[in-house]
RNA sequence: CGGGAUGUGGCGCAGCUUGGUAGCGCACCUCGCUUGGGACGAGGGGGUCGCACGUUCAAAUCGUGUCAUCCCGACCA
């Protein structure tokens, strides 16, 4: 590729709107430009990529013996509806109707297309199990899409689904994945980490997420895990030990009584005004979940994990409530407490974590303003409680596996893999007829990888002040031919013959022939990322060129043979 | 959905307070000069100032409305 005629428009600046180091980075290196919120051209440099990560995809799938199909990206409500989720995924699932009136979506997952296509196509036991992928573009109408291709809402993704015939073959098709899944990023030129997670609105039991750790501000999801053992979690399924803390408050309260807490409406207030430990204190929370309210109890020095809590009912959308659902709730079961005295009621849902099971002699809202129960104890909650972990996990607290201390981090989610079991294929009537002429649900999985995000994961791993340095294995291009002063023939020349032995032994390689200044052809080389650099300047006269790694800044001098040679070998390693 | 801000050429911005018919840097075209880390000089092309309505002799500028974009929040009582 001759730099004069590549499509690609580099800027001085970083786009203003860009936040983090890979939107700016592929905005400013001309590999994505902006058309609506979310939704991105991808240049050439983007593309090629993109198909580069595609294609290690690819092959690791195909590996792994997974079959590629493409399913429709437009799709019928009839089938959302067999699922259920056409009521219940929400704004997210983008929607449209055609010009006869008939509900259509836009893809943002394809379980129903793929439980459609697989029970039109999988009748017997003897065809089991199969592993189907595709990679397309989805869209998500996320309520804020921001960061770039971190998160989009059109954005390129590789989903597979997996079908089998019972719980143990999914499980050896899920390790199955698990693998091809490492090999992947790992030939990507990433690190990740594989931790477990919750399932979300895909739904099923266990999951876990490739997260590519990171120090930027771009990683979304907070990751703990182990130094000591092999325990590590998205924070929104991570459960950990405590420390020792004070749940027992006899020293404080020797009687169960409605005292007046004037004025107290955070934790914060209350135990500075009883001057108590907020362990003592009992914290009840209003969510609405799936419109409907649910009071959350936990102990107060702690904090709800809301995906946690929104799984213990069952729902799929969850949200504090608002002052104004407070006071309806109050309303409608005869009270008329604020945000700072609530406490649990007769006819609301009530979810209890764990941290409550122990509690004695502690503090409660009583649902009456200004006014806290103490020196309670369960039994005088009026209510039944059940208790399960919807607690959050904190920085301090001990690993669950060995007792060490968590450690936590940011992550960026790359690849997620889920056992879904008989989820949708049951409501689907998604079946297989076994040996004895029976017919069971499939037992399925299914495993994403955001393309698109990956390669802006990439981005935000490997970088500095310059620009982007682009692993050799997913680099739009391998090298970069720089002649310094392309009216110098014997510069020409030998860069011309460097180019075109590189080109004749399969490197990906550009020339810039561009009559630029060498300054604008380095700053671009930089901020583009190739790996490798040859300059072809003055040094010729003596026979040599500069050959420069991108990623280590390491130069050094070689006759052009030699350069050529030492690049075919180092790329063809990678590769 | 709430709060804040911004819409002026491909990108980044000024002009708006105090109305007079649009400007700067980068990018682009031509010529010259230059060629090892985003040179310089001269000339040139490109914009219904988001949109609509209003005020006015006159609106990028003032008013009303509307659309769009960005940021923050949608957080623990």
């Amino acid at each position: 590729m001759k730099m004069s005629k590549m499509f690609v428009q580099t800027l001085r600046e970083f786009p203003s709107d860009a936040e983090v180091i890979s939107h700016k980075m592929l905005g400013r290196a001309g590999f994505i430009k902006k058309l609506a919120p979310g939704v991105y051209t991808y240049q050439p440099l983007m593309w090629k990529v993109l198909k580069k990560i595609e294609n290690i995809v690819r092959e690791e799938m195909d590996r792994a013996g997974a079959q590629e199909l493409l399913m429709p990206f437009v799709q019928p409500k009839e089938l959302w509806e067999e699922s259920g989720r056409w009521e219940v995924y929400g704004k997210e699932l983008m929607r449209l109707k055609d010009r006869h009136d008939r509900d259509m979506c836009l893809g943002p997952t394809h379980e129903e297309i793929i439980t459609s296509v697989a029970r039109d196509g999988l009748k017997s036991y003897k065809q089991l199990p199969v592993n189907l992928y595709q990679i397309q573009s989805k869209f998500r109408d996320e309520i804020r899409p921001r960061y770039g291709l971190l998160r989009g809402r059109e954005f390129i993704m590789k989903d597979a689904y997996s079908f089998d015939v019972d719980e143990a073959g999914l499980d050896k098709e899920y390790e199955n994945m698990a693998q091809a899944y490492k090999r992947i990023f790992e030939r990507c030129g990433l690190d990740t980490k594989m931790v477990q997670s919750d399932s979300g609105a895909i739904g099923g039991s266990v999951s876990h997420e490739f997260m590519v750790i990171t120090d930027t501000d771009a990683g979304e999801n907070d990751v703990f895990y182990c130094n000591d053992c092999d325990y590590s979690a998205n924070s929104n399924h991570a459960v950990s030990n405590l420390p020792e803390a004070v749940v027992d408050g006899k020293d404080y309260f020797k009687e169960t009584k409605v005292i007046d807490t004037p004025n107290t409406h955070s934790i914060e207030e209350l135990s500075e005004f009883l001057n108590i430990p907020s362990t003592l204190i009992l914290k009840s929370l209003v969510y609405i979940i799936d419109k409907k309210p649910v009071i959350a109890l936990i102990r107060a020095d702690k904090a709800v994990e809301e995906t946690k809590l929104m799984n213990a009912v069952g729902g799929i959308d969850i949200r504090i409530a608002s002052s104004a659902e407070i006071a309806e709730l109050m309303a409608k079961h005869g009270f008329d407490a604020v945000p700072g005295f609530i406490g649990p009621m007769k006819g609301v849902k009530i979810i209890a974590d764990n941290t409550v099971k122990d509690m004695k002699n502690f503090v409660v809202g009583i649902n009456q303003i200004d006014k806290h129960l103490v020196g309670a104890n369960l039994s005088d909650l009026g209510v039944e409680l059940n208790y399960t972990d919807i607690r959050l996990v904190e920085r301090g607290e001990y690993c669950p596996q060995c007792g060490k201390p968590l450690q936590v981090t940011k992550g960026i989610e790359v690849g997620n893999i889920f056992k879904l079991g008989t989820k949708y294929s049951k409501p689907m009537n998604a079946v297989y007829t076994d040996i004895n002429g029976k017919t069971h649900p499939y037992v399925m999985g299914c495993y994403g990888i955001g393309i698109s995000r990956t390669a802006a994961a990439a981005v935000e791993a490997h970088y500095d002040e310059h620009g982007i340095k682009w692993p050799i294995a997913i680099a739009p291009y391998h090298v970069i031919i720089v002649p310094v002063n392309i009216k110098d023939e014997l510069q020409m020349k030998v860069a011309n013959e460097m180019y075109d032995a590189l080109k004749s032994a399969g490197i990906e390689v550009v020339l810039d022939d561009r009559d630029e200044r060498a300054g604008v052809k380095f700053k671009d080389a930089d901020l583009i990322g190739f790996p490798y650099r040859v300059t072809v300047g003055k040094t010729i006269n003596e026979g040599f060129v500069e050959f420069k790694v991108r990623e280590t800044d390491e130069q050094e001098k070689y006759t052009p043979e030699e350069a050529t040679e030492k690049l075919i070998n180092n790329i063809k390693a990678v590769l």
